[in-house]
DNA sequence: CAGTATTTTACGGAAATCCATAATGCATGT
DNA sequence: ACATGCATTATGGATTTCCGTAAAATACTG
């Protein structure tokens, strides 16, 4: 069983939660953190005093405040977390059900678990902490194990993405189009665009570019 | 202070946390309800046993699963509690930090608090315990509170939100229109849909259409 | 190097949208 | 009945997006 434990998470109900799980499987040694930043810097500073957390459990959304960070997000976290501490385990506990960012978590964080937060999460979180501490097999909550299965999202790449985020931000594509050509980036041609646009709509199956943005927003990929 | 409490959340830990919180506040008499649906019937059983309910603190966001559901979200239980109940006091607790919703909560279904979850949230939570039962005076969350003041919204109307609800789905402006006049509407031409869309994009500060789409599906409105 | 395949870019017409203005309808008051 | 104001609808042209095809550039192969 893990020995020291973090929890990144900054809603206070869930961290009494949390808190109650880990007393429940007899971890007593953990810390919690409500800001991303924190949570690195107890990582950083652990390792550095030559006793390292073996498991972060982290939520993947943060909520902004006043406080000015430089990790906003879960996912930021454990991917920092991943390159500084390559064999720590790593469960993300969230309410994210989006199949293309659990996916992602798996492929490119390598995170060893992903938990739902749900009616039943608490169970769920016990499971995969006891699979993860006594092996390398990674746990997945089961109403979103099919994520796991899609098939692959690399059809997709970066610059799909920034073209996405560009469209849903209002600009045309006659100047992200510009914007690509000003910046240097590789296809900065009007029909270059026309013709990645018309694939990500085949792909997501849009009927134009509104549902295209739609669909991609609700799948958390923008 | 309030004698019988009804809470409505399908997380497993926030139940926890809340539960907490009431026991602090020596609230002891509380049911909680995973689905809306139970939390319905648990208010109209309670009326017809001649022991109301006299605060309902309900979460908006539930996650759907296997089971078949009437009341799919907390805005519908709110509303439908709030017509079966007039005098049961209301407290939202969501991390919803959308002005656009929780400013109907408050016009609409006449809440009376609003408690964002987040870092802080179960002090939040309390006071609002306190306030409302009390006195008759809204509690909003400190963060969220500039909500109240947002210059009303009933600008855009049933009608709007329809019409942004078919672009967001992918129907061109011709088929929306050719909806309207199939199902009677009253304003089914085609420069009738155009200046609404341009008053829509005009109020949201929009440059086109998928721009529209976009701000709208962030502010929560569709 | 020639030849072929693949990708990128260019072009042009069709369709959809954007936008301004004009026409129509409809209620109101005198 | 007429005039006025307001809302809806119609019209046409500018702009943008859509989509197919073709040319050009690049990569790959023997």
């Amino acid at each position: 069983m893990f020995k020291k434990v973090i929890v990144a998470e900054d809603l206070e109900d869930i961290n009494l939660g949390i808190e109650q799980t880990l007393k429940d499987l007899e971890i007593v040694n953990f810390q919690h953190a409500k800001y991303c930043d924190d949570a690195f810097l107890k990582i950083r500073k652990a390792i550095l005093d030559n006793e390292p957390y073996d498991l972060l459990i982290s939520d993947l959304s943060f909520k902004k405040d006043h406080r000015e960070v430089k990790i906003t997000c879960g996912d930021e976290l454990i991917e920092k977390v991943r390159e500084l501490q390559p064999d720590i385990k790593i469960i993300a506990y969230s309410v994210e059900d989006k199949s293309y960012r659990i996916k992602s978590l798996f492929d490119n964080a390598e995170i060893d678990g992903f938990v739902l937060k749900g009616r039943n999460s608490i169970e769920d979180l016990k499971k995969a902490i006891h699979l993860t501490s006594t092996s390398d097999r990674k746990f997945i909550s089961h109403d979103v194990a099919s994520a796991l299965q899609e098939k692959s999202n690399f059809e997709i790449d970066d610059l799909d993405i920034e073209i996405l985020k560009h469209l849903s931000s209002g600009t045309p594509q006659d100047e992200i189009v510009q914007i690509f050509k000003d910046s240097g980036k590789k296809p900065n041609s009007k029909s270059a665009m026309e013709k990645r646009l018309s694939k990500l709509k085949d792909f997501f199956k849009a009927n134009n570019t509104v549902h295209l943005v739609s669909i991609t927003k609700d799948m958390g990929i923008i």
